[in-house]
DNA sequence: TCATATATTTAGAATAAGTCTAAAGTGAGA
DNA sequence: TCTCACTTTAGACTTATTCTAAATATATGA
């Protein structure tokens, strides 16, 4: 890495971090684990293909795309957020964190633990809480 | 209403709830909703129909399942439940509650709110949490 | 280097949940 | 009884995602 080199200069940490994930950074999962690192928008597939098809030199597939997704969760790099019917939309962010869902605008913002600790209480006056859910994932006895 | 009838003991309420709700109680609509009301096992669309396909005397089609259940949700006589991509899930039971997924069996029951009070502790002895997710559905400040 | 094995990408077919359409059925009131 | 709005229906359609099978790329190692 140069000191010119200003436009390559992340490309290195999401290679590491495939790398040390066992994932084989090609170029296609590193310029969409590149895309999600960046991005605090929580995008669908659709999204990042078509986010990161453009800035690819190489083409990029559908199913690439999907097939990306799924190793990179699996491998624990990103993580699926559901918040509506019938779409997945993913997160670099793997901190135990929390989301909010504007109703209006359909954006998904990351709410950190802490503001979730009084859950009965009010998040804070830039949200009106319409209503939440807690999701647990988990075990029970005698299942 | 007479004693002697144990069967359609419980129908009238479902018809009720449904009138009640501006909902025209059709002999599909209570028979969903009754399936709904007595069941804990949130079940999917497809869960609905053959469940209670037999059940009916007419027949009930696909798109009958689906208008009911958005009928129903609309009416705000069942809420959805998103727990895996892909699949929808209804549940009656429309307090403001929580669920817990048992990853094993894929099981999901109820979890009432006061358990959820102090949220990072434990659940309780029978419920081994891998993990949770709170959801906020409403509005940001200049989103 | 070359050969070969293995992993990855790809286009397009297949699947599956859900919606839409247009026609047929139903039923409360005029 | 007629009518009109509402409901149900079968099947076509849409859309997100997965699968398939062939083509590419990458790694190994003789
Ligand atoms: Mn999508
Ligand atoms: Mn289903
Ligand atoms: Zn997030
Ligand atoms: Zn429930």
């Amino acid at each position: 890495m140069t000191a010119h080199n200003h436009i390559t200069e992340q490309i290195p940490s999401a290679e590491q971090l495939l790398l040390s994930r066992g994932v084989k950074p090609t170029p296609q999962r590193v310029v969409i684990a590149e895309y999600l690192l960046q991005t605090e928008s929580h995008p669908t597939a659709d999204e990042v293909l078509s986010a990161v098809a453009q800035a690819l030199p190489v083409s990029l597939s559908r199913a690439t795309v999907y097939n990306t997704l799924n190793t990179l969760k699996e491998a624990g790099v990103i993580k699926e957020v559901l918040t509506e019917p019938g779409r997945v939309r993913y997160d670099a962010n793997i901190s135990h964190h929390h989301h909010f869902v504007d109703v209006k605008t359909g954006k998904i913002v990351d709410i950190p633990l802490n503001k979730v600790e009084a859950i009965g209480k009010l998040l804070g006056d830039q949200y009106k809480v319409h209503g939440f859910q807690v999701l647990f994932y988990g075990e029970v006895e005698g299942g």
